[in-house]
RNA sequence: GUCCCCAUCGUCUAGUGGCCCAGGACAUCGGCCUCUCACGCCGAAAACGGGGGUUCGAGUCCCCCUGGGGACGCCA
C-alpha cells in the first residue's frame, strides 16, 4: 500500500513554525516511503478564510522546499459530498437532528462545568421525537456516538491511547445552515483521498477519538494517526500568532536559509542518535515516526542561528552573492555594477564564516561596494589619528609599486613596513582596516585589499 | 473542573535494566590560532523533579505526588 499523507492547514492566518514542522514531517514521511504528500486547504470556515492566507501558506511551503503532489485541494469544494455522507448517517439512524439553541448549549456547558464534569452536550435530542421540535427552528445534525465502552487508537507517536466514550459527546456534523463541520469533513476527505497516515499536532489528539468513531460508523478503514507534540514558545506554552510564533516568511526576511530551517525543525522533536547536521537526503532516508519524541519542545533561536551559519558557510560563493544581491542593491538604490560584483565575488569567501544570517552577510559585505568616500564608523575612526593617517599615506605610496597585487605580496610588504618602524602588525592593520572598510571588524585585511583591488585600496587610503 | 499527554544539562536531545559517578549539539565560560572579528580546534561548568516499590542491579519497569502542556465550539 502506498503511503499517503497530507498537510491540512486552515487558511485563517499565515504558515507558522508549528505548521511548517507538521508539513515537514508529513512530507518526509511520504518521501521516505516513496508515497504521496498532498496539500489540502481547510477552508470550510468561509468567514475566516482568506486568499492572502492561502497564498502565505503555499508560498511558505514552496520556500521551505516542501513540494506537494498534484494540485492543492480545497475542502470547500467537497461540501456536497460531506453533506451526502451526513445524510447517509441520518438515514441509518447514526445521526439525528438537534434543536438546541446556542444559548441552551452554553447553559448546558456552564452547568456541567459547575458540577465538575466535562462541559459537553447531554444528548437531549438523541432519542427525542423530532415532532416535538420547536417551530421554525432549523436543527443541527449530530452524530450518534457510542455511549458505552471506550475508544482506543494506536498512535504512531503517542502509542496506545484510550478514552472513555462517556467523555465524548454527540458532535455536530452538519450546522443548522446545512454546512458540514470540520469533524465530518476531515474524515470524509481523508478517506476519499486515501490518506494512510494522519500526521498532525498534538492538539488534535482528542479529535482523533471522535473521528475514529465516525470512521467505524461509516465502515471505513481508519488511517494511522500520529500526533506530534507541539512547539512551545520560550515560556513553555503553545505558540500562537500573538505568542512567539512568526510567519515562515519572517524567517526568510531575517535571512535564514530553507535548508537550515528544515534541519532545525526536524531536530525539534525528532532525533537520530547524536546526528545534528542532517541534510534533506539524509532526513528522507532516516525519518521515521518512531523516533518522534512525546514531549513538547521549545523554540531555540540560537540553535537555528547556529545551524544557519553552518549552511551559509556551505553555500557556493556564487550562490551566496546571488542571495544577498537584492538586499545590497536595495541599500545602494541601484543595481550592482560589474566592478562591485567582482569585488563581492572576490570577498565573499572571507565573509561567509563571519555571518549567521543572510542579513548579516549583506551588512558585512556592504563595505566592498560602498561608494567613496566610505563611511567610517566612530569606533573605527578612533584608529585614525594624525599619526596613523601619516603612515597610512606612506604605506599607500609603497603599495602603489607592488608588482603583482596578490595577498602574499601585500602581506609581505605590510609586515616589512611594520617591522621597519618597530610597529606591531596590529598597529598597522587596524588603522588599515578602519580606512578600507570603515569598521573595526572585517575579514583578513590582506584579503580585503586583494578583493578591493589596487585602485580602490589606494583611493580609499588617500580619501582620509 | 473533567479527560488525555508529558517529565535527562538553560535549550534541543542520546539513552529501550548492567557499556551511564549519563553522551552529543546550541548557548555560556576558559584556552589555542591570530591583523580585528568570526570559523576551526582543545578544555570547563551544567541534567536523570520528589517519594515509594520491582530487581542482584533503574535514567531505563510499576505506583503515588509534584510540575508542565493540550483538549473540552453550529473554529479548524
Amino acid at each position: 500500500m502506498t503511503v499517503i499523507t497530507r498537510f491540512a492547514p486552515s487558511p485563517t492566518g499565515f504558515l507558522h513554525i508549528g505548521g511548517a514542522r507538521t508539513a515537514l514531517f508529513n512530507w518526509l514521511f511520504a518521501r521516505h516511503h516513496a508515497g504521496k504528500f498532498y496539500l489540502r486547504i481547510e477552508d470550510t470556515d468561509r468567514k475566516r478564510s482568506t486568499k492572502q492566507a492561502i497564498k502565505a501558506i503555499t508560498d511558505g511551503l514552496q520556500w521551505l522546499g516542501l513540494s506537494w503532489d498534484g494540485d492543492e485541494i480545497f475542502q470547500s469544494e467537497n461540501q456536497e459530498r460531506h453533506v451526502k455522507i451526513a445524510k447517509i448517517l441520518l438515514d441509518q439512524d447514526l445521526a439525528y437532528p438537534c434543536y438546541c439553541s446556542p444559548n441552551e448549549l452554553a447553559e448546558m456547558r456552564e452547568q456541567a462545568r459547575a458540577k465538575g464534569l466535562q462541559p459537553r452536550y447531554d444528548g437531549r435530542w438523541r432519542d427525542r421525537d423530532p415532532a416535538e421540535a420547536p417551530p421554525g427552528v432549523k436543527p443541527s445534525i449530530r452524530f450518534k456516538a457510542p455511549k458505552d465502552g471506550a475508544t482506543v487508537i494506536h498512535d504512531s507517536v503517542q502509542g496506545c491511547v484510550e478514552v472513555d466514550n462517556q467523555q465524548l459527546d454527540d458532535m455536530i456534523i452538519l450546522r443548522a445552515d446545512g454546512t458540514p463541520t470540520y469533524m465530518l469533513s476531515v474524515v470524509v476527505d481523508d478517506h476519499d483521498m486515501g490518506v494512510t497516515n494522519v500526521i498532525r499536532g498534538d492538539d488534535h489528539l482528542t479529535n482523533a477519538f471522535r473521528q475514529t468513531q465516525l470512521y467505524r460508523a461509516l465502515g471505513w478503514d481508519e488511517p494511522t494517526f500520529a500526533h506530534v507534540p507541539l512547539i512551545h514558545g520560550s515560556d513553555g506554552t503553545k505558540m500562537s500568532k500573538r505568542h512567539g510564533s512568526l510567519a515562515i516568511n519572517a524567517y526568510q526576511e531575517m535571512g535564514f536559509l530553507p535548508s537550515a530551517l528544515r534541519n532545525y525543525l526536524l531536530r525539534l522533536g525528532w532525533s537520530h542518535g547524536d546526528e545534528e547536521i542532517i541534510d534533506t537526503d539524509k532526513a528522507i532516508e532516516w525519518f521515521d515516526l518512531q523516533d518522534v519524541g512525546r514531549a513538547p519542545s521549545r523554540f531555540d533561536y540560537n540553535k537555528l542561528e547556529s545551524l544557519n551559519g553552518h549552511y551559509l558557510r556551505e553555500l557556493k560563493d556564487d550562490q551566496a552573492v546571488d542571495l544577498i544581491e537584492p538586499d545590497l542593491s536595495d541599500r545602494l538604490r541601484h543595481k550592482l555594477t560589474e566592478e562591485q560584483q567582482n569585488r563581492l565575488h572576490a570577498g565573499i569567501a572571507g565573509l561567509k564564516p563571519r555571518a549567521k544570517t543572510l542579513v548579516q552577510l549583506a551588512e558585512n559585505s556592504f563595505f566592498y561596494i560602498a561608494p567613496r568616500p566610505i563611511n567610517i564608523e566612530s569606533k573605527a575612526a578612533k584608529f585614525l589619528d594624525d599619526n596613523a593617517k601619516a603612515y597610512l599615506l606612506e604605506l599607500a605610496n609603497e603599495l602603489q609599486d607592488v608588482t603583482d597585487w596578490n595577498k602574499e605580496n601585500i602581506e609581505n610588504l605590510i609586515r616589512e613596513f611594520a617591522n621597519s618602524r618597530t610597529l606591531k602588525l596590529g598597529l598597522v592593520a587596524q588603522p588599515l582596516r578602519a580606512s578600507l572598510t570603515g569598521m573595526t571588524v572585517s575579514p583578513s585585511i590582506f584579503e580585503v585589499m586583494v578583493a578591493l583591488g589596487r585602485f580602490e585600496t589606494l583611493a580609499r587610503l588617500r580619501d582620509l
